[in-house]
DNA sequence: GAGGAGACTATACGGCGTGAAGTTTTTATA
DNA sequence: TATAAAAACTTCACGCCGTATAGTCTCCTC
């Protein structure tokens, strides 16, 4: 009957795939808080207990759905930044730096997952969650600096960073792809990366209402000034 | 018999008082999850219902614990910013931010129950938390921007921003201690704000690791940059 | 010394994650 | 095809949580 291995598996595979599309939905209702087993089971009509035949723990599917979530900004990003491959360094910063924005406004329930104390009690089981869309972003995130570094003035490229200032984790496996990037580079990667995660931290989090009223614009205000402030010549 | 109005209401602030003392040493402990009120009534020999003598709900305890933290944070970046009066303004810019992320490292918990995602289920009660300290951390990034103002350089100043971008809350409140200070001022605050929040939460909420090992010089190459970028002459 | 207010406990309900044991359904094998 | 194994799922249970209701005890006041 079925393919290789029988539908056993195939319906396996579903049920695991319809436990985090519930959770998905329960999250982006309810915000993360919402995602319980419990309420999943309920919602598919099963018991609590019947997931733990799919994921060990409750955390095991919180790390489950980071990864998700975290994969699908990464392609959001990744999908600027390659039809933008065309346009100069400023603006492909620019347009990265908006798909980011955008992303995170459209998801903020996943913005907090990724980026913030995810859900209730959750701890990060070993290694942390999502490695692999966690290095799609920091590759993002490096491209960005490799884009500008050849542009960038001079006084980014003075400041004393050595190789042994970054850690072997993300970075140090990102490195190898973009060669040209010194030590100052990766520094201003993070930099790029802090300043863009904390405008859109603040707003997400809803620190920027009874501030502005206009937060795009305060956002387009400081692309102009990080663009300006890496010293690239158009 | 106690000073006026007797030792009633001195035990019953002193309850109080203990009652917040222990969530406190909860969350430092345990982090924000840790602060249950059956946790603080087992710590303080009670039941978990006599803490509803001291307040109404759960929320309300966060809530006053927020402003407790968040009236702790404004002591210490105004404190900086006090101690800094005879420095020029790069100086101070850079004193502020230091004392802001120095207090943060050292109370990441409250950081995050300030600008994060606090306690589980929490729901922020009418009008919000702690409106007072807030509006105390807003003055201090006004006063930044308005230390920083006059040496600005143009392209900050030539940004279009208008005081109906901003809103009649926080800032709207602290408008008037500032009149020197134009929209444009208003929104270099809320950027210089933002540069610091996003290194400071990213190294906070653990994104840093696994980057970089030294997220000291990651902060004063950005202060570097910061006060560069806002072309004072110093 | 009687009354009342305030502080606290007891009990209970529903929701949570999760462990142990049991039941039903499906698959693989003799 | 009959049977044993394995997988899927349920039931029951425990201890945690916030919180509502009702009851008890203690102290202050008149």
């Amino acid at each position: 009957m079925g393919s290789t291995q029988g539908r056993r598996e195939r319906l396996r595979a579903e049920t695991t795939a319809e436990i985090k599309q519930v959770a998905l939905k329960l999250m982006a209702t309810g915000g993360p808080d919402a995602i319980t087993l419990r309420a999943i089971a309920r919602e598919m009509g099963m018991t609590a207990n019947a997931i733990y035949g799919y994921f060990a723990t409750r955390d095991e599917l919180v790390t489950t759905l980071i990864n998700e979530v975290y994969t699908a900004l990464a392609d959001a990003v990744d999908a600027a930044w390659a039809e933008s491959s065309a346009a100069g360094p400023a603006d492909r910063i620019r347009t990265w730096a908006r798909a980011f924005r955008v992303w995170a406004l459209a998801n903020p329930e996943g913005f907090r997952l990724i980026y913030g104390d995810p859900v209730p009690g959750y701890q990060a089981p070993e290694g942390g969650p999502a490695p692999d869309a966690a290095y799609r972003v920091c590759t993002g995130i490096a491209a960005l600096a490799d884009t500008a570094w050849p542009h960038v003035g001079h006084s980014h490229a003075a400041s004393d960073f050595q190789w042994s200032d970054f850690d072997d984790g993300l970075l140090g496996k990102v490195r190898p792809a973009f060669p040209g990037l010194p030590p100052a580079g990766l520094a201003l990667a993070l930099r790029i990366w802090a300043r863009l995660h904390g405008l859109v931290s603040l707003e997400i989090y809803g620190h920027l209402r009874g501030q502005t009223v206009s937060p795009d614009k305060l956002f387009e205000e400081e692309l102009v000034q990080l663009v300006r402030s890496l010293g690239i010549r158009t």
